[in-house]
DNA sequence: CCGGCGTGTTTCATTATTTGAAACATAATT
DNA sequence: AATTATGTTTCAAATAATGAAACACGCCGG
C-alpha cells in the first residue's frame, strides 16, 4: 500500500517504550474480532447447520449488515469453501472443506499405514474400530470404520476425545508424553456418565495397571452401554504414535473383554507399529 | 500465486464513475483481492503442502510482510483452521478442517445410506468402490473406499470428476437432470487419453446405450489402464440420488466386465436405492 | 562470549479496505 | 397490483488492515 513512505516511521529512538513488554504476556487479549474472525464465524455456523440457510438470517445472528455477510460469502464461496444452492440461492457450506479435511488428514502417516489393518481388525471382530492421534496435547479420532451392528456412533474423525475417560486416552497417559498426567489431572475432569473416572488417584492408579497389561478398557466412561478396548501404536523412534480401539455395545465388549477380541486387537496395534519401523519393545 | 500485491492497485484511473454500474453488470469483476481471500489462499497454499511451513515462507509467496500473515495465521489457528507446530512453530493445515468436511460429507444422506453397501460391495470385488453425486453441475465423489490391489488410487471424496469421460458422468448424462448433457455437449471436454470420448455424437449415442442397459463403464477414459464400472442410485421421487462403481485396473474389470461384477454392482445400487425409499422403476 | 543470522512477535502511523444504510432488483407472497 | 420477502449493488465514512521497523528470542560457528 501506499507507497509506505518510508520515512514515515521514525520513531523515538530511545526507549520509547520502557514496558518490558514480554512480561506483559500476561494481559491476554486474544480479542476476536475483525474481518476474518467474523469470516471464520460464518464458516462455522454454516457447518452446524444441517440445511442451507439464507444470507439474511446468517446476518441476523451476528448482526452484521447484509452487505457484510455477502462480501463475506461471496469470497468464501469463490474460494469453494461455501456452495450457493442454485435453486433456492441459500448458503452451506462446501466441498471443498472436504477436500481438505481429506488433505489434512492424510497428512498423518498413521492414517494410511493403519488403514488395512483397521479394516481386518474390523473384519474379525464385527465391532467398530477407531485409531487416535495426539494433537497439540489433544485427543483426536483420526480414523473409524462402522462395525456390523445396527447402532452407529456418532464419533467421527476429527472429533476430540476426552483424555482421562475413554479407552484411547489411558493409553496415551499410560504411554505417551511425559507431562500429559500431570496437565489432565491439573485440568477440568467433566464426567458424563456416573461411571466416568475423575478422582485423580483412582486415574493414576488405573493407568498405572493400563501401562502394565498394555491395553486398556472404558466400559461406559463416555456413553453408557458402550465400551471401548483399546491398544498403543509405536513408532520407529519407539514413541507412541496412535492408538487402535475396537467400539461396541458393552454387550459384545465386556468390561473384561474376550481373549479373542484382546489378541485381535494387540495383534492390529502389533502389526502397525511393525509398518511404522518399531523394533520391538523398548 | 500471485496474489494481488496489494500495493500495486491503481484501480483504473479513469472512468470508475460515470459508468453506469448496474448495466455493466456483464463486466465481469469477480476481482480476488482483499483481506478474507488473502487468508483463504493461504488456507489453500497450507492445505497443498506436505509439510508444516515457515511463517516468513508463506509471507515471501505471497508477497505478503509478515505481520499481515502472521495476524491471519494467528486468527485462523485461534479458529482451529490451522495449526502450529508446537515444536518446530511452524503452520500446517488445522483438524478443524477434518472435522468440517466430514459435517459436510455428512449431508448428504446418502453417503450415510450407501456406506455398509459400498462396504459388501467392496469385499465381493475386491476392487475399489466410489460413490458421486452431482452438485451445481460438478460430479463429485463423496466416499471412496480401497480395494485390496496395491495400486492405491488418487481420487479422494471432494475430487470432481469429467462428466463426458467417466462412468459416474455417464450415469449422471443418461438418468440425471434434463438440462444436463446439453450444458456438457456444449462446453469445452477435455481429453485425457487417447482413449477419452470427446466428440458430440459419440457421446450421445454413448449415453442412449447407457441408459437402455442400466450400467456404464469408462475403460482408459482418465486414466490408461484403469476402468470403472458405475450404476445409478434413485431416490423415492425416482429421481438420480447418485451413482456407484467399482474402479480397478482394466486387468481386473474388462471393458466388457465379468457378469459376476456387473450384478454385484447393480445389486449395490438397487439396494441403496431401496433404502432411499426407491419403489420400483420409473 | 560474542556477533551474526534465523526464526516469530509486537508496535505504530498511514490509508486503503471494509463497513452499513439505503437504493435497487427480483421473486414469492397476498 | 400491492405487499413482503429475498439477494445485490452503490457510496461516503471511518474502521480496521497494512508494511516497516523494532523486538525477543534461539541457534549457529567462530
Amino acid at each position: 500500500m501506499m507507497l509506505r513512505k518510508r520515512s514515515a516511521r521514525i520513531r523515538e529512538p530511545i526507549g520509547r517504550r520502557n514496558v518490558p513488554r514480554a512480561s506483559v504476556r500476561s494481559g491476554r487479549a486474544p480479542k476476536d474480532t475483525g474481518t476474518l474472525d467474523l469470516a471464520l464465524h460464518i464458516l462455522d455456523h454454516l457447518a452446524a447447520q444441517a440445511s442451507p440457510i439464507a444470507l439474511t438470517a446468517i446476518a441476523q445472528t451476528f448482526s452484521a449488515s447484509k452487505s457484510t455477510v455477502y462480501r463475506h460469502l461471496s469470497a468464501l464461496a469463490r474460494h469453494g469453501f461455501v456452495r450457493r444452492d442454485v435453486s433456492t440461492g441459500r448458503y452451506a457450506i462446501g466441498i471443498k472443506l472436504m477436500v481438505l479435511g481429506e488433505t489434512s488428514r492424510g497428512n498423518f502417516e498413521i492414517v494410511t499405514v493403519a488403514r488395512d489393518a483397521l479394516h481386518r481388525l474390523r473384519d474379525t471382530t464385527g465391532q467398530a474400530v477407531s485409531l487416535c492421534t495426539l494433537l497439540d496435547d489433544d485427543l483426536v479420532v483420526l480414523d473409524l470404520m462402522h462395525g456390523r451392528s445396527v447402532v452407529e456412533f456418532s464419533t467421527r474423525p476429527g472429533t476430540r476425545l476426552a483424555l482421562h475417560a475413554s479407552a484411547h486416552g489411558k493409553i496415551w497417559l499410560a504411554f505417551g508424553p511425559e507431562g500429559l498426567i500431570k496437565k489432565v489431572l491439573s485440568a477440568q475432569r467433566p464426567a458424563w456418565t456416573s461411571h466416568t473416572l475423575t478422582d485423580a488417584k483412582t486415574i493414576s492408579s488405573e493407568v498405572q495397571a493400563v501401562r502394565k497389561r498394555g491395553w486398556s478398557t472404558a466400559p461406559n466412561q463416555t456413553v453408557m452401554g458402550v465400551n471401548t478396548l483399546a491398544a498403543p501404536v509405536f513408532d520407529h523412534r519407539g514413541a507412541l504414535a496412535g492408538s487402535i480401539a475396537i467400539v461396541g455395545s458393552t454387550q459384545f465388549i465386556a468390561p473384561k473383554p474376550a481373549p479373542a477380541q484382546l489378541s485381535a486387537v494387540l495383534e492390529a496395534a502389533h502389526n502397525v507399529s511393525h509398518e511404522l519401523g518399531w523394533k520391538g519393545r523398548q
